[in-house]
DNA sequence: AACTTGTCCTGTCATGCCGTCAGCTTACCG
DNA sequence: CGGTAAGCTGACGGCATGACAGGACAAGTT
């Protein structure tokens, strides 16, 4: 599916090119969890990675361009998340309980992804299209299947709402809330205690009705 | 209130040196909201305010020292936030116009400072406290007077929720709209359409009932 | 084993920003 | 008019950036 990969001056890249390719992506992505965006710098990462900073514009345009690489290949991984709402039921006591798992399933990869995901938002934040599509793509892979729920559950019920509008908002709160967990835990809403506050929601919001006990 | 506002080399700043230093930071405002924070440069800023980087690092340590400054000045303005939500009535049709009218400030103030509090949810996200602290001054504005509407408004029914999440979750989610409303026009929710998609959010998880039509 | 070929890495260099300092200019005051 | 403190900048060592050419290396060929 992707074509070969190439190094900056057009050659294409052998078998040890893209290890030292990928071990100065790993490297990068270590550094970015460990370092604020702005003092990531390239030399750092070559010495990280027990190369020369040459070496590494050989293989990327600029710390930026590298960033970008780790990105799509998370944004890749997301798809995943289609899994927690897809075919899933939204019916009484199973319902929330999809609920759950999807707060679950969602926070999960957030704190996975977390330090990528930081400059992810903040690029698309800056109006730069590229890391905006991958930031939709990442949200999409929750936010599409969960407009057709919210679609289904609100036909029986009234029309007033936008589903893309709920949905939308949805995905919105999980994202804010998996990058800023700890405002929640200022705000006196202990971790533990979070995540059933975002199932209620996302049920609430889905279904229209308060949860079963 | 303040005290002096002082150089880096302890001297107090005079009428002609206060001048300056507000001159940089706001050049430095313009440049964040023109340039990507990574990008933003001390020889740019200086050279934009008339004036030489030493100069610039005569007032403040660095980039990011200057940037606290601007946001901590934007902190003391939202203090203005509160009056969106303090005495406010949540009855009825009134309380819908409560709800829009908070949508509408607070969302007015994100796109006012829009750069400026960019860069702050950055930092805060990468755990730098004096920036989360920034951020949650903004947000403890709406979510404090917040919190104590919905603690209001639930007394009546039933408290199986927590006031304090269920308040941060809906100042989550409007920092989130304002940060990221481009998102929503690519999910078919169109920027005239967010406002009272948003409104009702905010009714129906303060009042816990569908707004009045 | 010597040779060939194409990939891979790095030494080096020009450029430009960072952050600091000494020292010059300006403003204020007695 | 001289003293004092504020205000500004030129200049400098240090480091990151980005380009290039040439050497190291692996793998196959003779």
């Amino acid at each position: 599916m992707t074509g070969q990969v190439r190094t900056v001056d057009g050659r294409v890249a052998g078998r040890r090119g893209q290890e030292t390719r990928q071990k100065l992506l790993d490297c990068l992505r270590e550094m970015l969890s460990t370092s604020p965006y702005r003092d990531v710098k390239v030399i750092d990462v070559a010495r990280m990675a027990g190369t020369s900073p040459a070496t590494f514009y050989q293989y990327f345009p600029d710390v930026e361009g590298a960033v970008l690489e780790i990105a799509e290949e998370m944004a890749e991984d997301s798809g995943g998340l289609k899994e927690l709402v897809d075919g899933k039921s939204w019916a009484g006591k199973t319902g929330f309980t999809t609920s759950e798992e999807l707060v679950d399933g969602f926070l999960a990869f957030w704190r996975k992804n977390d330090a990528i995901l930081r400059v992810v938002t903040l690029g698309a934040a800056e109006g730069d299209k590229r890391f905006f599509k991958i930031r939709m793509k990442v949200l999409n892979s929750v936010a599409g299947p969960l407009t057709e729920a919210v679609k289904a559950n609100q036909a029986k019920t009234d029309k007033s709402v936008d589903p893309a509008a709920v949905s939308g908002s949805l995905v919105s709160l999980l994202a804010s809330a998996a990058e800023h967990s700890k405002a929640f835990t200022s705000w006196g809403v202990k971790v533990k205690d979070l995540k059933p506050n975002l199932a209620l929601q996302v049920y609430l919001g889905v279904t229209g009705k308060k949860p079963p006990k």
